[in-house]
DNA sequence: CGGGAATAGTTGAAAGTTCAGCTATGTTGA
DNA sequence: TCAACATAGCTGAACTTTCAACTATTCCCG
């Protein structure tokens, strides 16, 4: 029976970098919206909101695209709710289920924020990554993220 | 005047995948943890202290080395104290200064914890990148952890 | 058809995080 | 020396997330 396996330097300097990177990362680009008095959460549900047909998602569907519990994007949404960003509408084929619907303050406050936020990716990010990083990134991480679904 | 720089297909891919692995991966390893009752700041803590001089750190130190506030970590500690972790012990040099130290559970916690840990980082991460993409991996993202860091 | 299992979503309380403000100690320079 | 400022850390309230339990509806299959 062997005894665990360590990370090497190499793994840990690569697992730790991730890991401050993503901390700091986040930090900051919350920060940057707090000038538009978005959360990254809010944001991130602005933005799929706004890809999406008729401005609206069925409540699981959004949950799942952002990757959290029903019950955390039901109070999540109840706060947009309160906010005027988002109204729930019941949904007919299935009376089980809700959509979260962009209101038209949700679609302009997505629109007026986006470039402040983009720009803030570039800046703090994508714009500090070659294109082959890029690549290589996304070759890494999207098959891990592929296995992790599988999980659950 | 230019329109905001839009992310474009690669770009975008990368972003995503990026925070998408990491909500995965994050919630993933929680949760493995939870068997053993620690969350992942309370592991991440442990680590610190058991890699630290005296199996102690100062409370700044400890906020600095784990990425959170100062408050986060104070209520943090408390939490891990209630738990029999760590202790709090008066700095003697800096009598404004506390130490947080690992107790004798906390370091049998972490000697006990650390190789299922471990084992769940390279399962869902490290063994699922060459050592080439965990070299690029460290480059890309140790400059940008430099960048956010002079930000503040 | 009808009853059990699965799905959709919400709720309230507990746990964790953030924010602003507070005390105490240390440092600096007129 | 001592006032002003900076640093170390804590606290409580507000806010967010998690967890378990709950209702309502739909699906599945004998």
């Amino acid at each position: 029976m062997t005894g665990p396996r360590w990370l090497s330097a190499t793994e840990q300097r690569a697992w730790r970098s991730h890991l401050a990177m993503h901390k700091l990362l986040m930090h900051r680009l919350d920060r940057e919206l707090q000038e538009f008095e978005l959360s990254l959460n809010d944001y991130e549900i602005l933005v799929n909101l706004s890809e999406s047909p008729g401005r609206r998602m069925r409540m699981s569907d959004l949950a799942d695209a952002t990757i959290q519990s029903r019950s955390r994007l039901s109070h999540q949404i109840s706060r947009m709710e309160a906010k005027g960003l988002v109204v729930r509408e019941d949904c007919r084929d299935d009376r089980r289920g809700t959509f979260a619907v962009l209101t038209d303050d949700g679609w302009a406050t997505i629109q007026r924020v986006a470039p402040h936020h983009v720009a803030s990716v570039r800046e703090h990010f994508v714009d500090r990554l070659s294109d082959d990083q890029l690549d290589a990134l996304e070759a890494a991480y999207t098959p891990i993220v592929e296995h992790l679904k599988t999980l659950r």
